[in-house]
DNA sequence: TCCTGACTATTTTACCAAAAAAGTCGGACG
DNA sequence: CGTCCGACTTTTTTGGTAAAATAGTCAGGA
């Protein structure tokens, strides 16, 4: 909307506090310590954002942003359903991969991401349910609805996601332990793909 | 197996405590409650069981107990194992339910079922991967790996789980939601059971 | 062996005061 | 006017403590 040569200034207090956030966890980041990066007072951030929630929400909103652009430019695209449904979850793990450092030191943390998860998966449902819904009119999937479906799988990653990180947050996440993390995911992928494929036979719903 | 305590004193016990546990939750029940339940003093719990925390454990293993006793039926009986599939999915949504009450009352508890399932879970990893063997043996079911698979099932239906109740907990949970729960269960069953058919086709691993 | 009453040890709760951080405001400066 | 600061007020977090509740122990009795 408006990127003139002058820097933005709220973008830069959303870079210099993203730093932070990434590298401290929502809660010990205090508004002075973004103020003095920026070598600016507490009181001109407050210039610019209502509140220091209102500041990370942003600072995650722009992350969430950027994904839904890209997978908006993988549906306008012609691939197939199914690719395309994998570069979808190709996609998903990536913005994981950036939200993991945002949402460390957990607790006072966890209502507000809580919320912006909420939020988004509407979004994430629609791009979900658009996906399955052409790969159903092309013939290339066979789902009951596209968005029930599209809601299962949001659910199944969601509580993919949550299981994850309950049972791993006790000390620092290894790198080893993400691999897994993204293997089963693409393991569910797979066999998902072939659940909803089109050209299925020999189960019969009971 | 228990000639130390002859009656059945210790059964009486895990029926009190569970009565109380399934109204109050764990935290929300004392000793001297269940003591004065049975018209005991408290120090004879102890001399039955070493804590508090013993009697709970106690208490949720039997419930898991009951339900390996009927997994293990199932998995003798001589169906198809794609029907065992679906008899253990429901008998797993059974014990949830079971399991469901004595859950109540967060936070104190949540490290000791977390430590109940995670110990479980085992158990559960392996009656699966005994209904995938057994149907990829029998040309019904097409896994790579029937260990991985197993697991990625449970794991599912553990994010599932957790996820449900994240986003559940706060205020009571009403049955519509715990059937929204089933539904969203058994809707994966349906997915998955395609997907690991042996009769696949059309789908290109990638 | 099974149990009790009376004990001790530990955990939870309530409370408060001090410190830290969030958030506000009048006014300066270009 | 839009941008920002210093000084201010308000809210939240922290730390410590005492009382209450509850877990857990023990010597001994039936």
């Amino acid at each position: 909307m408006n990127h003139q040569h002058s820097h933005d200034k709220r973008a830069d207090i959303l870079e210099a506090a993203h730093r932070r956030f990434a590298r401290f966890g929502l809660a010990k980041v205090t508004m002075d310590e973004i103020a003095a990066d920026l070598g600016i007072s507490k009181a001109a951030l407050y210039y610019y954002f209502p509140a220091k929630e209102d500041v990370f929400r942003n600072v995650v909103a722009a992350e969430q942003q950027d994904f839904a652009k890209r997978i908006e430019a993988i549906i306008e695209g012609d691939s197939e359903a199914p690719g395309k449904l994998r570069e979808y979850f190709k996609q998903h793990l990536a913005l994981l991969g950036t939200l993991l450092d945002l949402g460390r030191a957990g607790d006072s943390i966890k209502p507000i991401m809580r919320d912006l998860f909420r939020e988004f998966s509407a979004t994430e449902t629609g791009f979900l349910t658009a996906i399955l819904s052409e790969g159903k009119r092309r013939s290339e999937f066979a789902v009951d609805s596209s968005e029930q479906t599209a809601q299962l799988i949001q659910h199944v990653l969601q509580g993919l996601r949550i299981r994850f990180f309950k049972t791993m947050t006790p000390g620092e996440l290894r790198s080893a332990d993400i691999k897994a993390y993204r293997d089963e995911v693409l393991r569910f992928l797979d066999i998902l793909l072939i659940g909803i494929s089109h050209s299925r036979n020999g189960v019969k719903k009971i």
